[in-house]
DNA sequence: CCTCTGCATGTTTAT
DNA sequence: TAAACATGCAGAGGA
C-alpha cells in the first residue's frame, strides 16, 4: 500500500494541497482518493521528524506508527510505559518480562485532558478567525467517513504572545475516539539538534499561503527578522520518500515576492540546492538532487534528457537540457547549460538557487540565495534574541544559548579560516558565508564537501594546520604529573588531558622586542602579547592584562589593515617554512639560524617543533641574559620549568633507589658470575638509552650521584632554579656533554632575539648518547 | 590546444 | 553498505 501512497496524496483534492502547512504526504496516511490507510508515516507536521519518525517502543521494540511521537510529550508518554499509536490507535502496554506488546490493552495513552484538548482547539479556532487563516484545509480530509485515523499539524500565529508561534500537534484516533493531543511548541526550541540542522529559523512552520507572502498575522517587520518560510516541498510525482532537509527550500518574503512579481500566481517552493563548485564552475552543469529531479522536472527516459524552460526571477526565461546519466544502476540528474543563468544571478560556490513552481500553470521558476542571506538572517534573529523580543518563548534561555553557540562555532570557525587561509577576518567570513550551511551534516563536518568549497587553493592547504603545530598548542595541565613506565618509556601522566592553547604569531621588532600576536575569539582583532605567555585555548581582549587600553574588544585594533595583512603574511611564510623543514628532518640549519627564506617570525632555528610560547622543558626554560627571570618569577615560564624540574628531581631520586636495590639483589644473590663491567654499562646503556627516546627530563649528573635523599631533592626542588643551578655548577638544564657535543648546541635564533631554546626531542640516533 | 561530453571514481551521507 | 553526489578524466570534436 504504501508505494501507492506518495502519488495518490498528490492529487489536488479536497484540499489537501490548499494549506500550506498541512500538505499531502505530511502527516495525512490516507489516500485521499480512496481513503486507504497507510501505515507508514514518513513524516508528520513536525519538522526534523524525518530521523525519528519511527519510534521503537523502549520496552518490546515494536515501532510505532506516527512522527508524532517524536514529540517530547510522546516520548514522555513512552517512558511513563506506554502510548497509543495515534496511528493505527493501538495501544501498548509493555510488559518487560515477556517483551510483548499487548494490543489490546490501553496504555498511557493521552495526558491531556478533553478539557484542555478542547481549549486548545477553540484557541486554534479563535486564532483562525483573529488571522483570517483558513482551516479548511486542515480540516476537509476529515469529511472522508473512510478516514479512520489521522493526524494534522496546525500553526498558530501571534496567539497572545508576540512573534511567537505556536504550533499544535493534534493526532486523532478516531477509532477509539482517543483524541492524543501534544503540544509541542517546546520542542523545537529545546531540541538542538533542530536548529543546528536547518538554523534558527527553521521551527518556523508557516502555514499557508493564499499567493506569495506569508500568512497574515505574520509580522513580516517583526523582530524576528526577515522571514523565512522552510517548508517541506510538496509530495508529488514520483518522489517516493521525502526530500531530504537539505533541498527543502528556504523562502524569504522578498524572494516570493520577487519571484511572483505582481502576479496572482501562487509560488510553491519546490526544492534548493546550494551550488558547489562544480555547479558553478564554467563547465555550466548543475548536478540535481536526484529525488528532486524525479519529483518536480519532467520525467525522462532517455540520458538524452529534454530541453527545460526556467524562469528566473527577473522574469528571463533560460533554456536548459534537463538529463541524466547513468550511474551506479542510478541516475545522476543534471542541468546543462547553466553557466550564463549562473553567472547572470552572479553565484558562486556556496550560493544557493532555488526552484519553484508558479501555480496554476506549472512554470518552473529560478531562483536564487546568496550564502551570505542564510547568516545574516541568522545574525539578525540571534539580535531579536538578544533584544529580548521572543523572551516569552519557553525555552528561550536554551535557543538563546544554542543559538550563541552557533555563533560562536562560526566566529571560531571564521577566525580558524581567516587564520589558514591567511584572509582578513572579512574576507574570512565573506568565504565562510559562501559555504555555510546550517545543516548538521555540514557543520558535522566542515571538512567534508564544503572543504572543496572553502580550500579550493593550494595555499590554503599548506596552511592547514600541521600535527606539529598542533601539538605545539597542547598547553599542559596545571596539575603536576605521575610518572608511568610502558615499555621501558617513561610518560608524564596527567589527572586532566592537554588542552589545545590557541595559535598565535610571534613577531619581532626592529628593537629586537619579541611579541606574540593573538586574535581575539570574540572581535577577532589581533593583540600583542608577551612572548611568554602561553594561550589557553580561547583567548579573548578581557584577557589582555598587559594593556589594559586594549583589554576590551572595543578598543580599537592595534594593526592597520596592511599590518594585518604583513603579520598574516608572516604567519603563512611561517607555516610554509615549518612545511619545509618537516619535510626536512635530517636536514639541520646552521648555527646561524633560519635561512633568508626565513620570515622573520620569531622561533627556534634548529628544531622547528618548538617555539616561543611552547611547553617542552626546553623552550619553558628561562631565556638566559637580556631578560632573565627572576628567581622567584612566578611567570608561567618559570612555573613549568619549576615543575618539571621537580619531576626530573623525583625521578632522578627514584632511578637511584631502582639502581641501589638492583644492586644489593645481585648482590644478595651471588647465584652466578658477575656481569662484567662492560655488559653493566651495556645493560645501563640500552635501559638508558631506551628510556631516553621520550624522557625529556634526563639528568646527566644523574649517574654521578652517589645518593640523593628525597627531602633534598625536594628542597632542590622548591628553590629557585638558579640557586640550584649555581650550586651545582650548572649554566642549563642540559647536560654539559650534550651542550658541548656540537650536535645539539645551545642555539640561538639568527636574530639573536628569541628565547634560548634547546630541543627536547630525539634528534636522529646520537639522542642516545647525550642521555646515558 | 581548448572545450565539450559522457562516464568513472572517490567521498559523503543515509539507511 | 548502498545511494547520492561532486568532481576528475579520457576521448571526441572543433578552433
Amino acid at each position: 500500500m504504501n508505494e501507492l501512497c506518495g502519488a495518490l496524496l498528490a492529487a489536488d483534492t479536497d484540499g489537501f494541497r490548499k494549506g500550506w502547512p498541512l500538505r499531502s504526504g505530511d502527516c495525512a496516511k490516507l489516500c485521499v482518493k480512496c481513503g486507504t490507510a497507510y501505515e507508514q508515516i514518513a513524516f508528520c507536521e513536525l519538522f526534523h521528524l524525518e530521523d525519528t519518525g519511527w519510534r521503537e517502543c523502549t520496552s518490546c521494540g515494536k515501532r510505532l506508527h506516527c512522527g508524532c511521537i517524536a514529540s517530547s510529550a510522546f516520548i514522555e508518554l513512552l517512558e511513563n510505559g506506554g502510548v497509543n499509536c495515534v496511528s493505527c490507535s493501538n495501544s501498548f502496554k509493555h510488559d518487560p518480562s515477556t517483551s510483548e506488546d499487548k494490543p489490546e490493552e490501553c496504555g498511557i495513552s493521552v495526558e491531556n485532558s478533553v478539557e484542555e484538548i478542547r481549549s486548545s482547539i477553540k484557541m486554534y479556532k479563535q486564532s483562525c478567525d483573529a488571522t483570517g487563516y483558513d482551516d479548511d484545509a486542515s480540516t476537509s480530509h476529515m469529511k472522508h467517513e473512510e478516514i479512520q485515523t489521522t493526524s494534522m499539524s496546525i500553526s498558530i500565529y501571534n496567539t497572545g504572545v508576540k512573534d511567537v508561534q505556536t504550533e499544535l500537534t493534534i493526532g486523532l484516533a478516531s477509532s477509539s475516539q482517543k483524541p492524543a493531543f501534544y503540544p509541542v511548541e517546546d520542542r523545537e526550541l529545546s531540541k538542538p539538534y533542530s536548529s543546528s540542522q536547518h538554523g534558527p529559523w527553521a521551527h518556523h512552520i508557516l502555514p499557508k499561503v493564499p499567493k506569495s507572502g506569508f500568512p497574515q498575522g505574520f509580522d513580516a517587520n517583526s523582530s524576528m527578522g526577515s522571514p523565512i518560510r522552510v517548508a517541506r516541498p510538496p509530495v508529488e510525482g514520483r518522489v517516493k520518500n521525502q526530500l531530504l532537509p537539505r533541498y527543502w527550500p528556504r523562502i524569504t518574503e522578498q524572494e516570493l515576492q520577487q519571484i511572483s512579481g505582481d502576479s496572482n500566481a501562487t509560488i510553491v517552493p519546490l526544492f534548493e540546492k546550494v551550488l558547489s563548485a562544480s555547479d558553478a564552475g564554467r563547465i555550466g552543469r548543475l548536478v540535481l538532487p536526484k529525488a528532486c529531479a524525479e519529483a518536480y522536472f519532467p520525467p525522462i527516459s532517455q540520458p538524452e534528457g529534454l530541453p527545460l524552460r526556467i524562469q528566473d526571477i527577473k522574469g528571463k526565461e533560460w533554456l536548459f537540457q534537463f538529463r541524466f546519466w547513468p550511474n551506479n544502476n542510478s541516475r545522476m540528474y543534471v542541468l546543462e547549460g547553466v553557466t550564463p543563468c549562473i553567472q547572470s544571478m552572479q553565484l558562486k560556490a556556496g550560493d544557493t538557487v532555488t526552484f519553484s513552481r508558479m501555480e496554476p500553470e506549472g512554470k518552473l521558476l529560478m531562483g536564487s540565495r546568496k550564502a551570505s542571506v542564510s547568516t545574516s538572517v541568522q545574525d539578525s534573529r540571534i539580535s531579536a534574541m538578544h533584544n529580548g523580543a521572543i523572551e516569552n518563548l519557553s525555552n528561550v534561555n536554551d535557543y538563546s544559548n544554542l543559538l550563541q553557540s552557533l555563533k560562536r562555532n562560526t566566529d571560531s570557525h571564521l577566525n580558524i579560516l581567516s587564520r589558514n587561509m591567511n584572509l582578513p577576518i572579512g574576507d574570512a567570513k565573506s568565504r565562510a558565508d559562501s559555504s555555510f550551511q546550517p545543516d548538521k551534516k555540514r557543520s558535522r563536518n566542515i571538512g567534508s564537501k564544503s572543504k572543496r568549497l572553502l580550500m579550493e587553493n593550494q595555499d590554503a592547504l599548506d596552511l592547514k594546520y600541521t600535527w606539529e603545530e598542533l601539538q605545539d598548542m597542547l598547553n599542559p595541565p596545571t596539575m603536576n604529573p605521575s610518572t608511568v613506565t610502558i615499555e621501558d618509556h617513561e610518560f608524564e601522566e596527567y589527572e586532566e588531558p592537554p588542552v589545545f592553547g590557541k595559535g598565535s604569531i610571534f613577531t619581532v621588532r626592529l628593537s629586537g622586542e619579541q611579541e606574540q600576536w593573538a586574535q581575539c575569539d570574540n572581535c577577532s582583532k589581533w593583540r600583542r602579547l608577551p612572548v611568554d605567555f602561553l594561550l589557553p585555548a580561547k583567548w579573548t581582549c578581557q584577557e589582555n592584562i598587559w594593556d589594559g587600553s586594549r583589554s576590551s574588544c572595543l578598543a580599537p585594533d592595534e594593526l592597520n589593515p596592511r599590518e594585518l595583512e604583513q603579520l598574516l603574511g608572516m604567519m603563512k611564510e611561517h607555516h610554509k617554512w615549518r612545511n619545509s623543514m618537516s619535510h626536512k628532518p635530517d636536514q639541520e640549519q646552521g648555527p646561524s639560524g633560519p635561512n633568508e627564506t626565513e620570515p622573520s617570525v620569531a622561533t627556534t632555528t634548529k628544531h622547528p617543533r618548538h617555539r616561543p610560547g611552547c611547553s617542552c622543558i626546553v623552550c619553558s626554560q628561562p631565556p638566559s641574559g637580556k631578560g632573565k627571570h627572576k628567581p622567584n618569577c612566578t611567570c608561567t615560564v618559570c612555573m613549568t620549568v619549576k615543575r618539571r624540574f621537580k619531576t626530573l628531581m623525583l625521578r632522578k631520586q627514584q632511578r637511584q633507589s631502582e639502581r641501589e636495590a638492583e644492586i644489593a639483589e645481585k648482590s644478595q644473590l651471588k647465584l652466578g658470575p658477575s656481569p662484567t663491567n662492560k655488559e653493566t654499562e651495556v645493560k645501563q646503556s640500552t635501559s638508558s638509552s631506551g628510556k631516553a627516546q621520550l624522557d625529556l627530563n634526563i639528568d646527566p649528573h644523574a649517574s654521578n650521584t652517589t645518593h640523593v635523599s628525597m627531602m633534598s631533592l625536594l628542597k632542590a626542588a622548591n628553590q629557585p632554579l638558579e640557586t640550584y643551578m649555581k650550586q651545582h655548577g650548572l649554566t642549563s638544564l642540559i647536560s654539559e656533554p650534550q651542550a658541548s657535543s656540537g650536535s645539539q648546541p645551545l642555539l640561538q635564533a639568527s636574530s639573536g632575539l628569541t628565547p634560548t631554546v634547546q630541543e627536547d626531542e630525539p634528534q636522529g640516533p646520537n639522542h642516545n648518547d647525550n642521555s646515558s
